[in-house]
Formats: C-alpha cells, sequence, structure tokens
DNA sequence: AAGATTTTGTTAATTATTTAACAGTGTTAA
DNA sequence: TTAACACTGTTAAATAATTAACAAAATCTT
C-alpha cells in the first residue's frame, strides 16, 4: 500500500460512515455493490478502493463490516487522537463545532477562537471560547494540530499565517480567500460561493 | 467553446472574484501569473482555462480586466439570475444565507424553509423562512431553481426527494447523507466531517 | 534597428482517476 | 458432479485534469 489517492482517502471515510450504520444495525457482511448503492458510485470503485487498502473480502459473503471499519480506521485515524480547534465563532464556526460535539472519533475539537470579547470565556456546543491573542498558547497547551478557519475573509492570511506560526500541521479553510502555507502544512480548502455558482452554471447550461 | 471542465468551472468563479477586488481598486489589466498568485495556482493553469472560453489578451499588457469579468458573467450567469432557497435553518443554514445577503449578483436567496414552528414566519439576514409543508407552494411561486440542503442528515434523503418533486434543478447537498436524484438535476455533495477527516489523514501521514 | 525580454496561446506529454473487462473461485442447483 | 451463478481482485483501457514546452509577437533596451 503505497499512496492512496486522495479521492480514495475521502471515499474511506465516506465507507466507514456508511458502515457504522450498517454495523449498528447488526448487519455483519456487506457486498461491494450494497456499498455502491449507499453513496450512489459504482461498485468497481468500491472494490478497487478496498484493494488498494488491501483489505480482501470473502466470496459470495462480501466484506466483514466490522473488519473493514477497524482497517480504515488504522488507515485514516491517528492512533492517540488529533485536537482540532476552530477560528471564528460566527453561524458556520458553530455550525462546525456543534456537529463534531459528541461524535465518539479521534479527532476532537478542543478549542474556539474568536475576536468578540463578548463570546470570549464562554462555551459553544461546550467547547470553550479564546481570544485570538491567546492561540499560540492554547494550541500548543493543547496540542492541537488542526485549525478549521471559518472566520471573515479579510482575516483568512492573517489567520492562516498565525495558525502556521503555532505550528499547526493542517488547515481546512472555509474562507472564501485562498490561503497560502508552506508544503509541510496541509491545506484544505472549500468555496461555498463557488459550489453554488458551478451548481448554478450546470442548471443554466442544462436546460 | 465545447465542454468545460467542471473544474475550470470552479476557477472561473474564482478568477471573477479575484477580478472584481482588483477591478474595484482601479487596477485595468493584469497578467496570469498574477492571477494565478493570488488563486496559489500556476500561470499556464490560468491561461489554459481563459483559452478554453475563449478569451484572448493582449501581450505585454495582459487580460483586460473588466472585460474578462464581463465574459465569465455571461458564461457562469443566467442573464435572468437565478433564485434559491435554503432549506433548513441552523447554524448552517443561517451561514449560508448571511453568506450570500447583500450580494450583488446573479444568485439570490430568496426563501428559507424549516419545520420549527418558533422560526416560521420570522427572517434570518432578511429572507423570510416558511414551514418545509409550504416548499412545493412557494418554490413554484417564486421560481426557485436551486436547493441548498441544510437539514440534520436524517432527513436528507426525503428533502432531497421533496425537491425534485418541486421541479428543482439544482441541490447543494450538505448533509453528510449522499442522496439520489434524477439525471436532469445536477447534484453537488460537500461532506465537512470528510474534509476534515482527510486533512487528519494527511496530517497524520505527513508526520 | 537589432536583439533581448516578457507574455500569451496552444499543442503535446504527463499524471490522476474512473471505468471496463475478465479470470478466479466458492456456492448453489440440477 | 457438473453447470450456472454471483461475487471478488486485478490488470488494462479510457477519460479527465494538470503541467511542460515552445512558437509567436509586442515591448523594451541599447
Amino acid at each position: 500500500m503505497k499512496h492512496l489517492p486522495h479521492k480514495t482517502i475521502a471515499r474511506l471515510s465516506q465507507y466507514r460512515r456508511a458502515l457504522l450504520l450498517c454495523h449498528a444495525k447488526g448487519k455483519t457482511h456487506i457486498f461491494s455493490h450494497e456499498i455502491a448503492k449507499i453513496l450512489h458510485i459504482t461498485a468497481v470503485q468500491v472494490r478497487r478502493d478496498i484493494m488498494l487498502i488491501g483489505y480482501t473480502g470473502t466470496l459470495r459473503k462480501g466484506y466483514n463490516i466490522k473488519d473493514l471499519i477497524d482497517l480504515i480506521g488504522r488507515i485514516i485515524d491517528s492512533e492517540e487522537g488529533i485536537n482540532v480547534s476552530v477560528i471564528g465563532v460566527g453561524n458556520l464556526g458553530r455550525a462546525i463545532v456543534n456537529y463534531f460535539s459528541g461524535r465518539r472519533t479521534k479527532l476532537s475539537i478542543v478549542a474556539c477562537f474568536d475576536v468578540d470579547s463578548n463570546k470570549i470565556g464562554k462555551k459553544t456546543s461546550g467547547i470553550e471560547i479564546f481570544h485570538i491573542d491567546d492561540l499560540q498558547r492554547i494550541i500548543e497547551e493543547k496540542n492541537i494540530k488542526i485549525g478549521i478557519m471559518t472566520v471573515p475573509s479579510e482575516q483568512a492570511i492573517d489567520i492562516a499565517e498565525l495558525l502556521v506560526k503555532a505550528g499547526i500541521k493542517g488547515i481546512l479553510n472555509y474562507t472564501p480567500k485562498p490561503v497560502n502555507v508552506p508544503k509541510d502544512v496541509f491545506l484544505e480548502e472549500y468555496d461555498m460561493i463557488t459550489s453554488l455558482e458551478k451548481v448554478a452554471f450546470f442548471v443554466k447550461t442544462h436546460d
């Protein structure tokens, strides 16, 4: 197992969630075409991804759900878990924190940051909100590895720089402003405006 | 100009936003490498995308910003504009509505939907909230073409079906639950959990 | 005015990703 | 027990997207 394609990683995460649901229902085995159906992709793709991670199912019974869940976990999770922080406690920041709170996973959101003095010291979905001035200190103290940026776009560049300086290893940028990070920091950017414009384009052309 | 790649469409949207900023600053021309720098991509890619839409800059002066903005508009916008609705007025739904409110664009969010009776009839960022039971009627009345799903994932399937039945042409699904739509409806799905797990994976492996 | 420089436009090469094809093999059924 | 079936695993082909390479031309420099 040398180099897993980015897309495969993303799908593994989705396979696992689907599998966890099946597992909860008491199902023990699953076929590639069943997984495919749930995620609306092709069975070949599922088999290929599973091949890439070196798992092998049993003929006629399909894949053992529990085993596959565990294997995906060993691949995409860190054994010790990874601490995450959210920078910018607006609607989007709150949505994300709320989303993740209460999940029993290897990823935990352990701190939020904002500049609004009304928010500092309070909690959102159980997670404490700190002032951005304390970002460096808290990130070190709490051993935070990932930062999710949900700040206004004008602040994106500065915050990204701050995160890098604080030693963060991965950034998820939900700001529509592209940021620049050294290549040892993994950066994932998602731009809602662009996504909507893309949908609009296809709606327009498919008319 | 036959078939623009999906990725190119997404980048055109980003080029335009960057160009609008430059335009606002009074800049009239821009080089491919300048655009590239802003978006952290390569100049070749910028030139190639611009070639694909059939625009041609002037040597040594680069691209005329105003012209390029207009051309991108003619490609990705609908002349009459497109009406959009948000289904699910939680934190994420509010974040999106708030994001788009006040943009002078061809895309307007014109209605929100929820089931919480405390929210019905109120407004969020100036947009009225209707009950989901009125979805079909409002979508027809207001000529809404796109639905942004920000409901809890258990409801995703039903809501998607409802939207399709109401005649929606494009769906942006922010639920972690994949949904199924007929192929004349354009579907874009984005899953925050998967994105975060992807970042975590690369943080883990790049360590 | 000649030559160097800068930048575009475009074709070709490369890389990444998906899809197709099919051999191999338990399992069921006759 | 033999044939049909329903799966997986894997290699090969096709498609999509990015990157490289370079000719052409406007501008600058000397």
